[in-house]
RNA sequence: CGGGGCGUAGCGUAGCCCGGUCAUCGCGCCUGGUUUGGGACCAGGAGGUCGCAAGUUCGAAUCUUGCCGCCCCGACCA
């Protein structure tokens, strides 16, 4: 990214949305805060979604779906919850349209106004947990460990491409379980399994914490957070997973015998990850070429371009081309092999390069005759001549250190951005100059965290886990406190 | 919902101050040909109620008023 790109604010917002749209990933549609999410874009999503669905089935987690409508009485039950959702709900208040009796087009028919009016859900706590009354009775019941893929509708005011949409599909988690130590060791759980995620596959560094108590999810006791950093040095919150006490088995009286026969209300966690995570890897890796895909969840690893002269040898091309590409499919590798006449090589590079795909392989007759290939690195845009033979074992090896080389690069790049502040005056000149997270003491309480977010638009992105204690005074306050937290402008 | 900016062909735009061959240019698209190792070239062609509505005027993309939509910033948030 260049220097005159983070420079401004818009210029970085205009910067982002151009990887987006170019890269081929999505649109903006025709419904205001959504987005169309276009064949290459929801690709790579599936790449991501499948990835994670195997990861929570390999922690003993099953899918499920619920409804989509919440009747308005559910989301009332618990009170922070509503508080927490109620300022950006869809409502459905009617069931049926009809011709205008005035002419021109189409009504709300009046008659058809539903009793209780439905919300398209936000999030779908209060839904699932009305059916969970109906499925657990007793500890043999337990744990319920279950997950649904869905699309949700929040409207907020304002939106950006996968960052925030009114539309947005996730995975959300949903468990029950007969202990608090159980239901904690869950929503551990599955924040190192979105930290695995996401370091590993989106090879995108994130900090793990838990959220102070303004920033909780609404109807939490502990919200567990990763927190990952963008190049513009603003912080991106890539995933939660929260402990919620008994608070929704109460409100929705879901008891449970134990071995004693002793009834007890269920212990609850829940946890998602959204396409947020798409705009986070877009976010953090891409260049001013264009986007930067991790090999390992990129949906084209490779693309094989061959480079013609007139029709000489054309058919040997072709049938070389097809026999990598196929070489490297049986490896597992995704491959896309390009000879599609209507764009020349140069064209081809440069488009391939906005979309992001990891290696290109480019072959001509000069290749065939010596044997070779050109391996060009999208990462670190390196070209490179190879023989052909080994080619496979040479495009494994190559995609794992591109895994690995986005990974330390942007670790490396997320480490320099982590800055101690022992002063406000200090606090505000990194800020303002530098950007990233900043460790910095806070006295613990609510009203230093708002006046500091008043004051900055910082905000305490998290405590991080295994924090070390050390004593020291806040920031803003001057009061005593027993450890730094990492203060950030967010996403 | 506040502040700023913008609506002209599929996309990006010039023209608007100062009303009158004015609907500009680039990309893309279609046809034919030559091409293909970093976004090809030549020739020909299609595509527009200048966001919508009203007003001023002999005459409006251009001036006035109202509306609609979009983007960016802020508040809100994953």
């Amino acid at each position: 990214m260049s220097k005159e790109i983070t420079s401004r604010q818009d210029d970085y917002a205009q910067w982002y949305n151009d990887l987006v749209i170019k890269g081929g990933l999505a649109d903006y549609s025709a419904v205001r805060g959504c987005m169309v999410i276009k064949p290459y874009g929801f690709a790579l999503w599936e790449e991501m979604r499948d990835t994670l669905d195997q990861m929570f089935k390999d922690t003993g987690h099953e899918n499920a779906y619920f409804p989509l409508f919440i009747p308005k009485s559910f989301l009332s039950r618990e009170a922070a919850h509503v508080e927490g959702f109620a300022k950006e709900c869809a409502v459905v208040t009617h069931y049926r349209l009809k011709n205008d009796p005035d002419g021109g087009g189409i009504i709300v028919d009046p008659e058809a106004k539903l009793e209780e009016e439905l919300i398209v859900r936000p999030t779908s706590e209060t839904i699932i947990w009305n059916t969970y009354k109906t499925w657990i009775q007793s500890y043999r019941d337990l744990p319920l460990l279950i997950n649904q893929w869905a699309n949700v509708v929040r409207w907020e005011m304002r939106t950006r491409l996968f960052l925030r949409t009114t539309e947005f599909l996730w995975q959300e988690g949903h468990t029950a379980h007969a202990t608090s130590d159980e239901a904690v060791a869950e929503s551990r759980l599955m924040l190192k399994v979105y930290a695995d995620f996401v370091e590993n596959y989106m090879a995108l560094p994130v900090i793990r914490g838990v959220k102070s108590e303004s920033e909780r999810f609404a109807g939490a006791i502990e919200t567990y957070c990763i927190e990952a950093l963008m190049q513009d040095g603003k912080a991106l919150q890539a995933g939660t997973s929260h402990f919620l006490g008994q608070n929704f088995a109460k409100a929705f009286d879901v008891k449970f015998s134990d071995k004693q026969n002793k009834l007890d209300y269920v212990w609850a966690t829940s946890w998602g990850v959204s396409t947020r995570l798409v705009g986070a890897l877009v976010m953090a890796h891409s260049d001013d070429e264009g986007l930067i895909l991790p090999p390992r969840i990129a949906p084209v690893q490779v693309v094989i371009i061959p480079i013609y002269k007139g029709d000489e040898r054309k058919d040997e091309l072709d049938a070389r081309g097809k026999e990598i590409a196929n070489a490297l499919k049986k490896a597992g590798i995704r491959v896309k092999f390009d000879n599609n006449d209507n764009n020349r090589p140069g064209w081809k590079f440069a488009e391939y390069e906005k979309k992001g795909v990891p290696i290109r392989i480019a072959m001509g007759l000069r290749d065939i005759d010596n044997q070779t290939v050109e391996i060009a690195r999208r990462d670190i845009r390196e070209k490179l001549t190879f023989p052909q033979d080994k080619l496979v074992e040479q495009v494994e090896k190559l995609l794992i250190e591109i895994q690995q080389a986005m990974f330390l690069k942007a670790l490396l790049y997320r480490d320099e951005h982590i800055t101690r502040a022992d002063s406000w005056q200090e606090f505000e000149k990194l800020l303002d100059e530098k950007g990233g997270f900043i460790s910095a003491h806070w006295d613990g309480t609510p009203e230093s965290e708002e006046a500091i977010k008043e004051k900055s638009k910082a905000t305490i992105r998290c405590i991080p886990l295994n924090n070390p204690q050390e004593a020291g005074v806040c920031i803003y306050s001057g009061r005593p406190s027993r450890e730094r937290v990492l203060f950030a402008i967010a996403y």
